[in-house]
DNA sequence: CTTAAGCATTAGATTCGTCTAATCCCACTC
DNA sequence: GAGTGGGATTAGACGAATCTAATGCTTAAG
């Protein structure tokens, strides 16, 4: 019923729409998926006239519930592909983003029923991104803090990671990071660099602020708590 | 570099060409793909354009080497898939068509290479079809001969049967005729049906024609021989 | 209150895959 | 060697998704 095409403007603005509460602006949406302004202003009139976006000109757009549901079982679909690809097919994490970008669209509901049900019922994917239900009931995506915001001295545990660039996660595979990590910030410094320790004495990593803010972390027992709050 | 389109049509001329030695007709290609004659017709100058196929005005069209080495990538996707679905997602062999259909154009050569890993580089499908190697070197995709062409007294192993209709598979499933099933050639009627017992004593099975043509069968040491000649 | 910069939208065009309606070939029948 | 029936092609149009160029809002600065 509703074009892949379609399927990927739902899932950007879903992705775009758990960065604050503003609507989400037509350029950030041309933006990630590579397309002109008119471009995707036109395709926001169509999701409009379909009910899934709510638009409002020349401010931007907001899923409706029906359009949350469709990005929902898009999101679902490419956190459980990333598993399974990971976990059956042997792929390393930092390579699975592209392949589930392009299946998520393709695969049935009977795929996903098995899929899921063969790992498991999974509750978060390899980067520590949550996987919606098979109900596809609301997801908190914004759970945690990321590192910019951890102050010197705090115990984390690293929650999840940004699965968008495949050199920034060998990277942090590399570098040790990984979700399930415990580190302690070593320096916030203020030219925009995040230092780390690896709890388990793997040494300290250097994190520019921009990646700083794709990694999701949470206190760990013992630690100031700071981490919690928001900035 | 090419649709998903015109994949399904290189895949389409590559199975109707295995039928007969002649080019395949338009309106051949328009059935089985579910579009209009004219569909075909200018889908048919693109191809040739491209130097996919061969075309002959008002006569037909035959894959170039590309066009057959493009069809065979695409055939392997599916195949594989078939068999994929099958032995590790429990899919059954009546349903797996639909989802390879789909999945075959969107697979990156990464899954492909892991998915034939995991399976030990299989030579045929659950269906019994032959899975063109990595290399895509051509595939005899008529050896054998199909269950119209027997007689009676033949003593036969199923090789493969079409993965088109499911409810035909799921039939022919029930009664127990799957490949490498051992059968006796019991009657052929002249009304268009042909009448097996099963070697393992589990009773006949009628099949029309239609669904007759689509069996291939070898004989087993000891029959006639009269099915491995032409008819 | 005015203006200009910076987004966003409108206008108009293109490509792909598809359709219906009209026309055209070709091969077979007489 | 016509004539005709049936399949193939041409003609013309359309929706989806995209682009470039032109125009239109909004707002923050003055
Ligand atoms: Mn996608
Ligand atoms: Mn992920
Ligand atoms: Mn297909
Ligand atoms: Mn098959």
């Amino acid at each position: 019923m509703l074009s892949a095409k379609m399927e990927d403007y739902l899932k950007a603005i879903y992705e775009l729409q758990r960065e604050s509460d503003e609507p989400v602006a037509t350029s950030r949406i041309a933006d990630l998926l590579d397309v002109t302004a008119p471009t995707a202003t036109s395709m926001m009139e169509s999701l409009a006239e379909r009910g899934l976006v709510e638009r409002e000109k020349y401010k931007g757009v907001r899923l409706t519930p029906e359009g949350e549901t469709v990005a929902l079982e898009v999101v679902r679909h490419h956190r459980l592909l990333e598993t399974y690809l990971t976990e059956e097919l042997g792929y390393d994490w930092a390579e699975v983003h592209d392949e589930a970008d392009r299946l998520e669209h393709h695969i049935s509901e009977e795929f996903e029923r098995r899929v899921a049900e063969m790992l498991d019922d999974p509750a978060v994917d390899p980067h520590g991104d949550p996987i919606p239900t098979d109900a596809l009931d609301p997801v908190d995506e914004t759970a945690g803090t990321t590192l910019v915001e951890a102050t010197e001295g705090d115990r984390l545990v690293v929650q999840r990671v940004s699965d968008r660039d495949p050199e920034e996660l060998a990277y942090l595979d590399e570098a040790g990071i990984v979700p399930g990590t415990e580190l302690v910030v070593e320096e916030v410094a203020p030219i925009g660099v995040v230092s780390v320790a690896l709890a388990d004495g793997e040494g300290t990593v250097s994190i520019p602020d921009a990646v700083a803010r794709t990694i999701f972390v949470d206190a760990t027992d013992g630690s100031t708590g700071s981490a919690t709050e928001a900035a």
